[in-house]
DNA sequence: GGACGAACTGTACACCGTCCAGTACGCTGG
DNA sequence: CCAGCGTACTGGACGGTGTACAGTTCGTCC
């Protein structure tokens, strides 16, 4: 429904976020343009300049978006077991929706507070691990960067190995790490 | 040097790529399109695709030519030392061309000629420390993923880390991959 | 009620990868 | 030696991108 200039469409930072999940959900990320998400509130592109810096900036909210729907470990659980399963389901939740890991490789990794709420719980298992916190921050790190990598794996185009092979390459690898960072 | 039309200028698929590297070089990742590749040359855009199929297959000969500057690991060293070595090698040689890191994301990963010799190369090493032709490829695929990833992290826009930090966690975090490989 | 700031519009700029049709060259067969 | 052909190149264009600029109109506050 087009509108004359100047009229409101009464557009929040929140519809943008939602519309760009939406279009990311249909079309992929090759699809998810500021004229895609535009189109999809029915409002010109550059009405979204109103509510968000920058593409970036979008592309941002949304992968941080995408992490709340993480479950957070357990604090009481076996800290080992925990650690592993956090981030079993990350990679469950990266294979699942194609096309979100080229969106993270390409930010290099999301920074919102999503992401720093999940570090800080993985920090709490490890600290029952014997990990102190400075050391923490490097185990994390590692975890993160590993299954993040393994999720590209899974969803390369050209991918030889199966996500089901990688899941269970990964879950072997892990569990190097976390004996690594527990023994030393 | 302006042409008329149909006049060759004796390109050849080597200058491409070369022009490819050194504009890469001058102007970084974001400044490597075909148009620039072709004002390199002084021809039209257009006329790359007689010698390159694609953008992508461009950036792919790109990346895996870069591979050929490292040192494969040589066969007779102390494999878990020769192995960290690579690895770290290729560490330093993505840190120090930035730009690069964000390329081999976006294709996740090179599959060229070199990147295959290089995999050969660490799986002969492996072999020594005990690994299983079968299990090697998991093991290559772990470290690979590692040092990418944290080569990616050393070159973020908003790296909050030092490269030298990060270098100093991946030689830790390697150990127990390798630790983990060799006694599994 | 008048001013103001913000939300939106149309338009436009500078790019991008790539396709299409044409042209002129180099090589090869006769 | 010459005709013909394949191909390396050209100009031009298409459809797309992110985003800046200027204008219009609305809701709100004094």
């Amino acid at each position: 429904m087009p509108r004359t200039p100047g009229q409101r469409a009464g557009l929040t930072y929140d519809a943008v976020l939602a519309a760009a999940r939406d279009v990311f959900a249909e079309r992929g990320r090759a699809g998810l343009s500021m004229r895609s998400v535009a189109a999809q509130l029915g409002v010109a592109p550059n009405a979204l300049y109103s509510h968000v810096a920058d593409k970036t900036a979008l592309v941002d909210a949304l992968l941080d978006d995408v992490l709340g729907t993480l479950a957070p470990p357990s604090a009481d659980a076996d800290p080992t077991t925990g650690l592993r399963d956090v981030m079993l389901a990350t990679f469950d939740l990266l294979v699942a929706r194609p096309g979100l890991v080229p969106a993270y490789l390409e930010r290099q990794g999301a920074r919102g507070p999503r992401a720093r709420a999940l570090g800080e719980a993985m920090t709490v298992l490890l600290a029952r691990l014997g990990v102190g916190e400075d050391a923490a921050g490097r185990v994390v790190r590692a975890l993160i960067v590993h299954t993040l990598g393994y999720a590209a794996l899974a969803t390369a185009d050209d991918a030889t190995l199966s996500p089901a092979q990688l899941r269970a390459d990964l879950e072997v690898t892990l569990d190097w790490l976390l004996v690594g960072a527990s023994g030393s």
